[in-house]
DNA sequence: TAGATTGTTAATCGATTAACAATC
DNA sequence: TAGATTGTTAATCGATTAACAATC
């Protein structure tokens, strides 16, 4: 079988066109065409469907592609076809934000465990979880295979962590430590940097100031 | 003046080697190669040093980049030689978490402002802010005016107070909800999706087990 | 001087855009 | 049929990498 590598950015756009799907299917919008969907996202027509074809031919010439069928497809390429547990390792304001964050529910991930170590948040109750103790990880997820772990830790904590998953069978980590995780090459990593788009905003604000000198 | 475009994967990059800088300083590191930078945040060095000569010449061949020096460079390149006040708009479990952000503190960044349109949230304190009714944006603000704006609402509400915020004066948005905000074109915007890169890990998971059918 | 590392140019690689035949 | 829009190829654009002279 032919692997034809598709780019990053694609998935990421990927992404972006199956949420906007999922809003069109939710206001009854039957067809859309690329032009539409680039319209709505922020991409070129061409762009959205160079990406659709990396997967299959999904629309009809001359028509523009099913809102609810290219949804679906769309989730299932990014293999939203199933619900995904989730540990989150954290539970200052951005763990407890991120265990009640509606938009992951509505995308198929399931927070089943949350976790500390820091004997103040142990216990204490987040929607229907309880802060567990870092240290019973394996227990705890031990029944649910736990495949992605969350870390919403201090970046002092966040190597430790990573360890520790990756040590107790966590294949991915969405880390939100502002810093470059050490893994073995078989474990996926993907940070998201609060600060970094921030700091973009910064920098076009401080560049425009100097263009008018 | 001959004016450079720099591709905002290298803002980015540098917002990151900006970053490592510091944790370099605070352990004492007064001198870092190229080599080091690349290694300590996962790219190349090639890499590193194209990107700073966008900006000038740092270091001292044969030797390397003084770690302070570099740090400072990197922050006013970024325009963080300046505090900047933001307002955060929408005080749910995201808003407050953004409002408490440790990472936006150490940035230089001052969370002048809390706003929601929930009475449950109006009059609630988060720190040292009490949120604010939305409705009252411009007298808030309007003493200490207020370049960027940070939307942690729901996609419903989002498009509105983007066009709330530019009408007083806002520049730069940096928009967590999943969705594309319409701005004129003289508004900075940056989406901050947390479920796009959880999605990129569900792909490259189910990429994978595809791979070893 | 010898070794190390930068700054920069040229080569490579990959992604985006434009264009259009296919086709509904 | 005429109009619309896809799927795909070729052209363009831009970013990354490799290589090396400059130089500490």
């Amino acid at each position: 079988m032919k692997t034809l590598r598709v780019p990053e950015a694609t998935v990421t756009r990927l992404s972006i066109y199956s949420r906007f799907l999922e809003r069109l299917d939710r206001n009854g919008i039957t067809t859309v065409s690329s032009g539409e969907i680039a319209e709505g996202v922020g991409v070129s027509p061409a762009q959205v469907r160079k990406d659709l074809a990396y997967f299959g031919e999904f629309g009809t010439r001359g028509v523009g592609y099913n809102v609810k069928d290219l949804m679906k497809y769309t989730l299932k390429i990014l293999g939203l076809d199933q619900t995904w547990s989730l540990a989150i390792i954290g539970a200052g304001n951005l763990g407890f934000a991120l265990c009640t964050y509606y938009g992951f529910n509505v995308r198929g991930f399931y927070v089943a465990a949350v976790f500390d170590i820091d004997p103040t948040k142990i216990g204490k109750r987040i929607g229907k979880l309880e802060v567990q103790p870092l240290d019973s990880f394996p227990e705890v997820t031990g029944h649910e295979h736990i495949r992605i772990g969350v870390i919403a830790v201090p970046i002092r904590g966040a190597q430790e962590v990573a360890d520790l998953l990756i040590k107790n069978g966590v294949e991915a980590i969405l880390n939100f430590a502002p810093m470059a995780l050490n893994v073995p090459d078989h474990i996926e990593v993907r940070n998201v940097d609060l600060s970094v788009k921030l700091e973009i905003l910064t920098f076009n604000l401080g560049f425009r100031a100097a263009q008018n000198l």
